[in-house]
DNA sequence: TCTGGGGTCCTAGGACCC
DNA sequence: TCTGGGGTCCTAGGACCC
């Protein structure tokens, strides 16, 4: 037996969380489809009676998508990132709420923290999901998934699905299996029974576009990829995604629990409510542009980082999505020289089309509190035009 | 009234340097 | 004076994930 055979990965998923969370403080909700979208103007209102009302999908106006579904609406057909406008016409009576990251951001604190108790040594993978690296826990693996699941319970009175695996790649794949509300323990000899009959875009890694390709070469599952040569994959997809292939399919995988990580970018980005004319709307745009690098600067500022390089993003009209960046000489957090620099990388993009998306990106990030001193003697050099 | 927002990682060509 | 060959940085785009 390897080592990574000794190992015991856990993967535990929020079930429905955005959706969760919002029954958890609308209770008569419980029950029906219900949807989470992004805007403001579906936010309940009260009524004289101290009742409460609620937007129906049908009320929507937008060119949003859908955060997140009930497993009441998903049975209509509706799922997540699905355009609000298409499943209204799905579902007009559905319940529609607004976004509310900070609800979410509570729960998920209550969660992680729960996950800890029982297991210190945990990843972050977003808001309502974590890898826990519980190989040095005692009990077989059902005893500690129903732990953790009895934690997260008492914190946050949600539900959540656990995988537990050799792996982070098998206890993603597990933790999908039953849910909600599940358990599932696989070892490696269960890959060929559990794990190869599954669809291969069920693996984190293989999207929509190696799944295109995949189908388009005659292969579904998991298993018909473990079927091939490496060879044979390597030609058809390259060196480095071809091997990733051959072993992800023989359910291989030795990346570690990482508890630690550091950021690499952030950004933010805005989808006009109609697509802005570059010249007509220049004050709206002008306007947009300033208020995202107000927003990225009190990002830097409140996490503490400086950046050296600055980037943009606009998607036109027609979808066609361009970037530009431009890499700092010294470190910079204040949104005026942000604005000035995002600025520089806007003069090289042809504006010969209405503007759809606009977004400021940072990277190359820095404590700010490690920054040297003597970079600031080149800065002016940067504000010759 | 198709297609959000915030991320990570990879590729690939050209510049530049030794 | 037919032009090797690494290594690294910069930039743009794209796949993918939650």
């Amino acid at each position: 037996m390897s080592d990574q055979e000794l190992r015991r990965i856990a993967h535990i998923d929020m079930d429905a969380f955005f959706a969760s969370c919002e029954l958890s403080r609308y209770p008569e909700l419980k029950g029906l489809p219900m949807v989470v979208a992004g805007g403001s103007s579906h936010v309940p209102r009260i009524r004289e009676d101290g009742t409460r009302e609620f937007s129906r999908l049908r009320d929507y106006a937008g060119r949003g998508v859908l955060t997140t579904a009930t497993y009441e609406a998903r049975a209509l057909g509706l799922n997540s990132a699905m355009p609000t406008m298409q499943a209204a016409k799905l579902a007009p009576d559905a319940v529609l709420l607004p976004v509310n990251f900070e609800l979410y951001r509570h729960y998920s604190q209550l969660f992680k923290a729960a996950i800890r108790s029982i297991s210190p040594q945990v990843e972050n993978i977003g808001i309502d999901e974590v890898y826990a690296d519980v190989s040095s826990l005692p009990g077989d693996a059902t005893e500690i998934a129903q732990q953790l699941k009895s934690a997260v319970f008492a914190a946050t009175g949600l539900t959540c699905s656990v995988g537990i695996a050799p792996n982070k790649l098998l206890a993603k794949l597990c933790s999908e299996m039953q849910k909600p509300d599940g358990i599932t323990v696989i070892t490696m000899s269960d890959v060929p029974s559990r794990i190869w009959p599954m669809a291969a875009k069920k693996i984190n890694g293989i999207g929509p576009k190696a799944s295109a390709k995949l189908e388009s070469l005659q292969i579904k599952t998991i298993g018909q990829i473990a079927a091939m040569s490496e060879a044979w994959l390597v030609q058809h997809f390259g060196n480095r995604y071809g091997r990733w292939l051959y072993r992800v399919s023989r359910g291989q995988d030795d990346r570690p629990v990482v508890t630690e990580s550091v950021p690499v970018s952030m950004s933010r980005e805005t989808t006009f409510e109609r697509n802005l004319h570059p010249v007509r709307d220049k004050p709206a745009l002008s306007e947009a542009f300033t208020r995202l690098c107000e927003r990225v600067a009190n990002d830097l500022q409140k996490k503490g980082y400086t950046c050296c390089k600055v980037g943009i993003k606009l998607r036109f009209e027609d979808f066609k999505t361009v970037t530009r960046d431009l890499t700092l000489s010294t470190a910079i957090s204040d949104a005026k020289s942000l604005r000035l620099f995002a600025g520089k990388c806007l003069k090289r993009i042809d504006l010969d089309k209405k503007i759809r998306l606009l977004g400021v990106k940072v990277s190359g990030l820095l404590r700010a509190d490690r920054v040297d001193q003597t970079d600031s003697e080149q800065f002016t050099l940067d504000f010759d035009e």
